[in-house]
DNA sequence: ACACTATTGACAGCGACTGACACTTCACAA
DNA sequence: TTGTGAAGTGTCAGTCGCTGTCAATAGTGT
């Protein structure tokens, strides 16, 4: 859910055998979803391929449908983090542009200390075509939006409760990286550069949509 | 799931028995829900105070969620309704402002066949506020967006696939309605003026909320 | 009145998840 | 080094959402 802190310097025995076994679910679970598909895995199916409880399990990850978004948990921090460091001058669409460039170029790194990027470009197709994975996505993203809200007001100084503009673009930002997140999962090119690309083409159109007229 | 034929004449007695069962068994859900909360109610409650066996409620509905959305789909209907019936001379983001200003107005008669309006105005803050009808009802808008953005395309004659416009605006549009409905289903006053307004209010600021520069 | 078939109930079973409790294993201090 | 407390785990039993099956019942058209 979204950890801001980092995962502390990991000292005794005792952490480092936690990490494993949640490490050894999370690649379990994932190459499982991957390989059969999401409902088509029984928890007990990826506790047996790592020897452990399903008891285990669920103390680890909340529900079964968590462990799918493991990876995705890194990048919306990455985001947030990157648009937190953007500088206070620049207007809330450059800000939100920059942070989106920041974290693209420099994630690969951080996921790959916890996932395979390849694994991640799988899991995240899965969850776009499964639906009940594509719901737990969406209403996260949402919960990501409106921290993202918050912080474009807080930059602006502004209350987000008073002023529709954060939400409002937010909301729109949001709704293109949507779109193309989308296509970029349903596309051919599964690298990190084309949905860059493709998110920073769909950004452009953003005010021409929004045209009395597009004639 | 989003019903676009009308029910029809309903002609013999079973089709009214049906009828009138399926009608028993969404209301009684819907009290459930609002006065113990979603996850609170059993299936088990729902069709005991029917009396039905349960088998029976998961032959009329999918799931214990579809049941929770009964209203919406109406809803969802009524505004892609009134969207094909705009002139197709008018620009893309006008056309979906008046389908919303024609599908307001109309809606609440539509809607009282099937449910109380005041009923559904507490399912609506009900499925706000439970996770997992938030996300169900997200990966719903989702399908309706997409819809909505072919229909665009097609008013404009433009491949959906081709070009970003679509998508893009009905992203934004969304979007904000997205915004709007959170905050309604947060605020007092819970009447369709309501929402309406608000939402037109807060369409107003998509302009100004995507300029570079908002001092 | 008579077959025909749509609808239902009863029952069994699967899979996700939870609470309780006992057992093993590490951590830390005496 | 050893004893003690706590953290982590396994086992078991149980709830709830959901599905398949099959026999019983109740409208339907002749």
């Amino acid at each position: 859910m979204m950890t801001d802190e980092r995962p502390a310097p990991a000292t005794g025995l005792r952490e480092r055998k936690k990490q494993r076994t949640r490490d050894a679910l999370l690649r379990a679970a994932l190459l499982l979803f991957i390989a059969q598909g999401y409902e088509q895995t029984t928890v007990d199916e990826i506790t047996d391929s790592v020897d452990v409880s399903q008891r285990t399990f669920f103390r680890y990850f909340a529900n079964k449908e968590e462990v799918a978004f493991a990876a995705q948990d890194i990048i919306d921090s990455h985001f947030l983090a990157a648009l937190r460091a953007r500088p206070a001058g620049e207007g809330p669409l450059t800000a939100l542009r920059g942070a989106l460039r920041d974290s693209w170029s420099s994630l690969e790194e951080a996921l790959s200390e916890v996932v395979p990027v390849d694994l991640y470009v799988r899991t995240y197709r899965l969850i776009e075509s499964t639906p009940a994975l594509l719901a737990a996505h969406l209403r996260r993203s949402a919960e990501v939006e409106e921290r993202i809200a918050r912080l474009i007001a807080e930059r602006e100084g502004l209350d987000v409760d008073a002023d529709p503009r954060p939400r409002v673009a937010v909301a729109a930002f949001s709704g293109v990286m949507r779109v193309t997140g989308r296509l970029w999962g349903q596309g051919d090119d599964s690298g990190i550069a084309a949905i860059r690309d493709l998110t920073e083409a769909y950004l452009d159109h953003i005010g021409p949509a929004l045209a009395p007229d597009w004639r």
